[in-house]
DNA sequence: TGCGGAAATC
DNA sequence: GATTTCCGCA
């Protein structure tokens, strides 16, 4: 049986994509090619976005606000979605929607007012990744992506964002 | 711009 | 089940 949690086969992202300052929950990066058809989500794609300096033009944290973040460049992001799932027609009109059924399961917020501005509840996203929450936290599990430790997530950019 | 129903698709 | 596609509405 495996567990909730990837520790083991831990299929974090190749390469490094923990830039510093811009650290995220390890549980957040649960396996996205699982040996089946379990495709990736597209909250998966988001947070791989977000963590990525590469497409900070395109899509960026904000500052200010707890697990919010902008889409500066909806069609660039749209495209990218769309290649990763071999859509090539995809668009924003098409991602949004995907996005706004994320309301009604709570992984994502609108922040109305801001354009093209959502808001990550982790909450939700925390017990996506790793479902052997309830049990309880062991101590302090040595190597285990999976700790007991509260949402931190998206801190002040070290960086300066394109103020509006 | 943003929302959400509905049918289709994977 | 999670989108993708299409569309009318505010």
């Amino acid at each position: 049986m495996q567990r909730g949690c990837p520790s083991q086969g831990l299929p974090v992202l190749p390469g490094s994509c923990w830039v510093p300052g811009l650290v995220f929950p390890d549980w957040a990066y649960k396996a996205e090619s699982s040996p089946g058809s379990r495709q990736i989500q597209l909250w998966h794609f988001i947070l791989e976005l977000l963590q990525k300096e590469e497409f900070r033009h395109v899509i960026a944290w904000q500052q200010g606000e707890y697990g919010e973040f902008v889409i500066k460049d909806p069609d660039e992001v749209a495209r990218l979605w769309g290649r990763r799932k071999c859509k090539p027609q995809m668009n924003y009109d098409k991602l949004s929607r995907a996005l706004r059924y994320y309301y009604n399961k709570r992984i994502l917020h609108k922040t109305k007012g801001k354009r093209f501005t959502y808001k990550f509840n982790f909450s939700k996203l925390i017990f996506l990744s790793c479902p052997a929450w309830d049990a309880r936290c062991p101590s302090s599990l040595p190597g285990t992506g999976c700790l007991c430790r509260p949402p931190a997530v998206p801190p002040g950019m070290p960086s300066q964002v394109g103020a509006p």
